[in-house]
RNA sequence: GGGGGCGUAGCUCAAUUGGUUAGAGUACUGGACUGUCGAUCCAGUGGUUGCGGGUUCGAGUCCCGUCGCCCUCGCCA
């Protein structure tokens, strides 16, 4: 039907005869002559509807209108002198028209995809089709190919074979909460979506396929955020005769790689890695953003001899005194709007309060609290967190994990109001050594950190039993910006150990045999040691192409509801299939 | 489940302290215009101010409830 798209014409196209199709962008009629800027996702191509062409032919084009399908032939032509344009890369050519079809009329569309103001996200996911023309769009779903592409030659030339695995499975209540399928043939049975390939790329190590990869799609019911969809993709992958430092490699491969064909940059190899234990202590955040320094300062030594008595109280009672030098920052902060940082760490993390204090001309520490404290006092944490004239210190004094999660949310949040950061750059690193277990609010007892299928470094196997929390993971995650873009451990390849490990999360033998059986089995006939790790897709393309919500990767995301604007799903279905189903609703 | 933000014309937004007939740009319709490219110029159509209730002489504005979208805490092996 068409001979060029509406991106690729060029001076060098003079004098020949084509036909472009695609949509009406815009149209500028000056009664005796009609342009036609026509656009599909290679670009757009200048249209002119000229007298000499036919009187039929203008009075057909006026009636175009914004998104009207159209295919048009006629003679490419270079611009008259001073009609060049330069914004475009066709802009050195025209189209003269000679003939138009008209393939398809559009209605008035809510909004145009190539307006300069972006409609609000509930309209663009309810026209997806509309929003999806945008080129912003086209670019990004481009690049998803595109990074989708460099991965699968990777993985290839690495010697790693695609396999698919099911997409119904076996419910695994431990994790996160779990799609149903309902069985018809076998009424109240349910098959579960896959939270991840998990076990079936364990059991392809143990059936010899030793280097597994998959873009997988993953499901699990929980509340979304900008990076969360209920639905999602991983680059899944898993490796037999290796440590964790074979995987990582790996992945660091491929980092480099991708930074490489999109950012232009040669990253150092092997990217850098730290400890979780040192992430907590220097970042508070297991996924540290280190684009920008702004480490965590632990003063609780210094806060057990002050005379503040929230700094004592929390020092003699087990927690902790850790603050953060916002350098030069004094100034941006009023008291009301250091107010309002407390009031985010109180509210959203749990602190009981913000200590604050900003540096004046001679180093000296002001704020309401100073009062509480000696110079001597004052000096040694203003050495300690190398203090400044015009810095302001933050600190927050409670339980670890608290002082944790109210100080990463405020590096994070004063990181980007400061602009500590250049937003083209990003950084890539790992953490590793993550504990096996944490303790389940709910029950009380162990859970698992990673899954439980993670193997111990094996300096802490032996600990399993005596000190849990004391054990470490072979568990790797790679993070890119302080996003979790992923993670990985070696798995347990043993079935004594895996049982070992089921009965510290609380899973009796019978339960283990009934849901993981299989594996046990598996695990005894002969099991590789294997490892692997898996990427969310979707963060990744969204870091690389700079945005900020994954929904704008995901050609078709659903709303913080889970439902899709588009289709309206999830609705209501035909009592017919709920009868077939054996299922009923409660109303 | 909790906290917060937003919701006014098809779309993007405005509307002073609660005050007369809710405006602008754009889109759309009609007209003018033979080199524009965010075309321009003239005219016009278009509103249950998300929905329901309340306070008030009077509500887009204040209060309560509710729905939707977004951010976030919990949740996410």
């Amino acid at each position: 039907m068409r001979t060029h798209t509406c991106g690729e014409l060029r001076a060098e196209h003079e004098g020949q005869t084509v036909t472009v199709c695609g949509w009406v962008d815009t149209y500028r009629d000056h009664s005796g002559v009609l342009f036609v800027d026509l656009r599909d996702r290679y670009g757009k191509t200048q249209v002119v509807f000229a007298p000499e062409a036919g009187g039929e032919l203008l009075a057909a084009a006026k009636l175009l209108r914004g998104e009207d399908v159209v295919a048009v032939t006629g003679t490419v032509a270079g611009r008259p002198e001073g009609t060049v344009n330069p914004k475009l890369p066709t802009g050195a050519i025209e189209v003269r028209a000679g003939q138009l079809a008209v393939l398809n009329k559009s209605r008035t569309p809510p909004f145009h995809p190539t307006s300069k103001d972006l409609p609000g996200e509930d309209i663009r996911l309810k026209h997806r089709y509309l929003d999806l023309r945008r080129p912003a769009m086209q670019q990004t779903l481009l690049l998803r190919h595109r990074i989708v592409k460099v991965m699968r030659d990777y993985f290839d030339e690495l010697g790693f074979l695609d396999v698919e695995t099911p997409m119904l499975g076996r419910s695994t209540p431990e994790g996160a909460r779990d799609y149903l399928v309902p069985s018809r043939v076998q009424p109240g049975t349910f098959y579960a979506l896959p939270q991840s390939p998990q076990l079936y790329k364990q059991i392809l190590m143990i059936a010899g396929y030793d280097r597994y990869v998959q873009i997988a799609r993953c499901f699990r019911d929980e509340d979304l955020r900008a990076d969360r969809q209920p639905e999602f993709t991983q680059l899944d992958l898993e490796m037999s005769f290796v440590e964790a430092d074979d995987v990582m490699g790996v992945i660091d491969g491929l980092m480099a790689r991708l930074a490489k064909e999109f950012l232009g940059r040669e990253i150092a190899l092997p990217l850098p890695r730290m400890t979780y234990d040192e992430a907590m202590e220097r970042f508070g955040h297991d996924a540290p953003d280190l684009r920008f320094g702004m480490e965590i300062v632990d003063l609780t030594d210094l806060a057990r001899e002050a005379n503040f008595q929230v700094f004592r109280n929390a020092a003699e009672g087990g927690g902790r005194v850790r603050g953060i030098n916002a350098k030069g920052a004094a100034d941006r902060y009023s008291r009301k709007l250091i107010d309002e940082l407390t009031r985010f760490v109180c509210e959203d993390f749990g602190a009981r309060g913000l200590a604050w204090f900003k540096v004046g001309a001679e180093g000296k520490l002001a704020s309401p609290i100073a009062k509480n404290f000696s110079d001597d006092s004052l000096a040694r944490i203003a050495g300690r967190m190398e203090a400044e004239p015009g810095d302001l210190l933050l600190m927050v004094a409670d339980r670890f994990d608290v002082t944790c999660k109210a100080l990463h949310a405020l590096r994070k949040r004063l990181a980007a109001e400061l602009k500590l950061y250049e937003p083209g750059v990003m950084h890539f690193s790992w953490v590793v050594e993550f504990p096996m277990f944490e303790r389940d609010d709910e029950t009380g007892g162990w859970a698992a950190m990673h899954h439980p299928f993670t193997a111990p470094r094996p300096q802490d196997a032996e600990r399993l039993g005596t000190a849990p929390q004391q054990c470490r993971a072979q568990a790797y995650d790679l993070v890119i910006n302080g996003v979790e873009a992923g993670g990985g451990t070696i798995r347990i390849h043993d079935s004594t150990l895996q049982s070992q490990v089921f009965g510290l999360l609380g899973i009796d033998e019978t339960t283990a045999r009934d849901r993981f059986g299989f594996l046990l089995d598996a695990l005894q006939y002969g099991a590789p040691p294997h490892g692997g790790i898996a990427l969310g897709l979707d963060r990744v393309v969204t870091l690389f192409g700079g945005g900020e919500s994954i929904r704008d990767v995901i050609a078709f995301p659903k709303t913080q509801r889970a439902t899709d604007m588009m289709t309206g799903a999830p609705g209501p279905v035909d009592p017919r299939q709920l009868k077939e189903l054996g299922l009923s609703v409660p109303r």
